[in-house]
This record gives structure tokens, C-alpha cells and sequence, in this order.
DNA sequence: ACAACACTTCGTTGGAGATCGAAGTATGAA
DNA sequence: TTCATACTTCGATCTCCAACGAAGTGTTGT
């Protein structure tokens, strides 16, 4: 059983691999790495693939479970399974930038400043706001340990709806409220679930943060470096 | 610059994928998990192919920074490359579990438990033990915060070496001396570098635990789990 | 009802790469 | 020296799967 089961679960592993390395294929996944959901047609222009071709792919990433789709008249939007596959996609760039590219010290600096992983913020942004928002007590690890699950406190409440965040609405939610969710290229976690979201959320509609076109980097305005700054505490200093 | 260091960086990405997408290739690596090093002959047998093939994918690996081979007389001892090289393994393994699995609750329980990751403890053990080392002070995020890289503190030292380990030849060591490796099933960083080598090594020494003949699970014995207690206050329930 | 669009399914083709055996190099052992 | 082992390189298959166009299903708009 021990050995029959370690098989059946590096076989689905290498199945994930294999799906994932694929030109097609991982084109689409980058491109929905930011977490927004994209119509299959335009799937098939980042594929640069036939439509039938990209239809092909993007059935087998749904086989696999790397990403969901919704059907929504004659359109169907994908969009990643899950945060985890975000990650993992990360974690496979790191591997692949290490071997030549550690002259250039990681990620490029607008990447690794802030950027969008899934639907939250990650990079050096996202680190410092989920160590503020730790340190501040306004979100704790769940009663359950170890599981990276986090609550938001009575003072965190109080002090995220002033913000304009709908708490309770959040809890409500199906998706898990909050937990760390790990960034590969800091190595710390940042917020996800439906918190992170609805701050990445909050900070586009204030406009603290605006995305670049066609990449997962995110670009703090000036308005913003003051808000992160009033709000959480935390300081973009002009270092790196 | 932006959109082409992009698509590099994918293609990368993709041809690592890729690497590990294919079945001899993937058993090589998932044997290497553990971070031991094998001859090529050792890895023709688990990836079941002929000599010649097997050679080919391990120069592919090689290649690709997947592994690192030391050539001792007529041998070649092949061995991952990095810890990260397990942890993208790892990520890639809770991805391929969590579609049909879910109502396994993750990782089989003895795996949950303790495992080597690389050549260091991880699973709810490894977690533990990092979080104690921790706690009491003796280790410390290092002078440039965010980079995951731990110091000893000066209270360690003495406790570390009091249990046996040589703190300063550790320090000597070319590899990084302690860091945080980001664990997939905990969602929480075990200790990794020559620090956690060196724990993993104290603890099978000293049959705190024993490796489990072709996994990497742990076992941890009776005394070990006095041991744990007793030294670092870890305290391995029942429960789970 | 009909046309335009958004996709998928099917059947065929083509090419990349996984595979092997045979032959070659290097090390160690008798 | 000679044989055996450890591994690689080379060249030739062969298998798998990505690709496409053509035809199908379903939805929206007029």
C-alpha cells in the first residue's frame, strides 16, 4: 500500500509537471497567473496556437485541475484552479532563474517590490503588509495551528471595515478567508484568501496600486506610498 | 527589455516543467527527494529504463540545474541541485493531491508526521523544531531581514553545542548556514541549510529516528520522542 | 428565422524526443 | 596486462502528442 500509493501520487505529480511544460500550455498559465479570468479566446492569442489547439490544452489544464472555468453565455472563462497553482508556477521560475541569472539577484526590482500573485499582493509589498498586519494584531493564526489559516481579531475588524472593507461579507464568502499564502521569491508569506483579495481589491480602487499592462507587476503611486504607509504602517523606502 | 526578459524567463520555466514532466526523469528526482546522493546505475534501476536513456535524462537534468553530479573513481553520485529543487517537488505534489485527495486530508499521516526534505527534517516535526529554535532564541532572522537566512545566537551556540553539534564548523560549511525551507504541506518553514543537515544527522545518530526503507517519512522512536522533549520542548502527541 | 460568434470534437499529419543496442572511454581489480 | 565495471556517445527507430482544418453544438443579436 505504502509503495502502490507513493506511485499513483508521483505519477499525478509528474502529470501536473508535464502539463505545465508545455509551451502552450504554460503560456496560458502566465498569463493567468495574475488571477483574472480570460475567455478562451484569448487564451488562444497568448498561446499563439489554432483555436481547436488551444481548446485541446485547456481541457487537459482543466483535467488537471490547474485551472476552473465558468460559463457565462457563449463565453467561457478560465481562470487558475487555485492560488497554490500561482505559487508553484513561481516556485518552477525560481528554479529556472537560478542557474544563470544570479548575477541579476532574483526577480527584477518592479517585480519583486510589488506584484499581484493570483488575486492578492505579493512581493515586497505583500511580505510587509502581512508582517504589519501580524504585528499590529489585527489578523492571528487560527485556533487551528499549523495550517496557516489566519482570523481577524475584534481591533482588525474594526480597523479594515473603517478602511472600507465588508469583514463579515468576506466571512461569508466560500473561499477561505484569509491564510499565508507563500511567495517563493521572498520566501515569507503574504495574505490570501478572500482578505488579500479584497485588499489588492481596495488598494486598485483607491488607487494605491495600478497594474502594468500585460504583466503581474503592480506600481505604487505616490498617494499610495503614503496610504500603505498611514494605514499599515508600512514604508517603501527608495532601498532596492 | 520588459516583455522579452518575460518570455525568457517562461521559456525557462517551461523547459524546467518539462524536465520533470517526464516519467524516468520524474522517479530519478523523486528518489533524489530525500537528498542523498545515487550512482547513475542506482537511478537506471528506479527509472526503469536502459543505461543509455537513463544517461541521457541525467545530463538533461544536469542541464536544466536540476542536479549536480561529483565524480568519484568510476562512479558518478548524482544529487539535487538545491533544497528548492524538493520544495518545487513538494508544491508540485500538493497540487497533484488536492483534486481527488481532499477527503484523504492531505499527506498520509506518517508523512504528515516527520519526513527529510532534502537532508533536513520536515513535516509537522521539522516545523515544530524550527518553531521552538525560534521561540527560545536560539536562532534569529539574520541582519538583512527578508532574505529567510537565520543566524545562531549566541545562547544557541552553547546549547547546540552542547548537544553535539559543531556550530563553528558548520559556520565554515560552503553551503548557507541556516534558512528557512518553505514547507508545502505545512504551509510553514522548517529549518534548511547546514544547520538542519546537521539536525537531521544528529537525530538519526542518536535514533531519535530512523529513515523508512524508500520514502522519505521518519520514524521516530520512543526515545527520540523523549529526546525532542527534552531538548527543544517538542512534544509529539498522539493526536494525528 | 437567420446570421454571426464562441467554442468544441474529430480525423489526419508531422515532428520532437524517448528508447535502445552497439561501440567507445575511463577507472579499478586480478 | 587483461578483464570487468561504470558510464557516455552515437545512430537508428518508434511512439506519442501537438497542430491544424473541417464540421459540429450552442448562444446572442437582429
Amino acid at each position: 500500500m505504502n509503495v502502490s500509493t507513493n506511485m499513483a501520487a508521483e505519477d499525478a505529480t509528474l502529470t501536473i509537471a508535464a502539463a505545465i511544460g508545455e509551451p502552450a500550455r504554460a503560456r496560458m498559465l502566465f498569463c493567468l497567473a495574475d488571477g483574472r479570468a480570460r475567455t478562451a479566446t484569448e487564451l488562444v492569442l497568448v498561446a499563439e496556437v489554432s483555436p481547436s489547439t488551444a481548446s485541446a490544452h485547456l481541457s487537459r489544464l482543466k483535467a488537471n485541475d490547474l485551472v476552473r472555468v465558468v460559463i457565462q453565455g457563449k463565453h467561457r472563462y478560465y481562470r487558475l484552479e487555485s492560488p497554490d497553482v500561482a505559487s508553484v508556477l513561481e516556485g518552477l521560475s525560481v528554479l529556472a532563474g537560478r542557474g544563470r541569472a544570479t548575477v541579476a539577484s532574483g526577480a527584477p526590482d518592479h517585480l519583486r517590490a510589488a506584484r499581484s500573485c493570483y488575486d492578492h499582493i505579493a512581493g515586497t509589498l505583500g511580505v510587509s503588509v502581512h508582517d504589519r498586519l501580524t504585528a499590529m494584531d489585527w489578523i492571528a493564526p487560527s485556533s487551528r495551528a499549523n495550517d496557516g489559516v489566519y482570523d481577524v481579531t475584534a481591533k482588525g475588524a474594526k480597523a479594515l471595515n473603517a478602511l472600507g472593507i465588508d469583514i463579515d461579507a468576506l466571512r461569508t464568502a466560500r473561499r477561505r478567508f484569509a491564510f499565508g499564502c507563500l511567495d517563493w521569491t521572498e520566501r515569507r508569506a503574504h495574505v490570501g484568501g478572500a482578505l488579500g483579495a479584497a485588499l489588492l481589491t481596495l488598494a486598485l480602487e483607491r488607487k494605491w496600486v495600478s497594474r502594468e499592462h500585460g504583466s503581474r507587476a503592480l506600481q505604487v503611486t505616490a498617494s499610495g506610498r503614503r496610504a500603505f504607509a498611514a494605514h499599515f504602517g508600512v514604508h517603501l523606502g527608495v532601498r532596492l
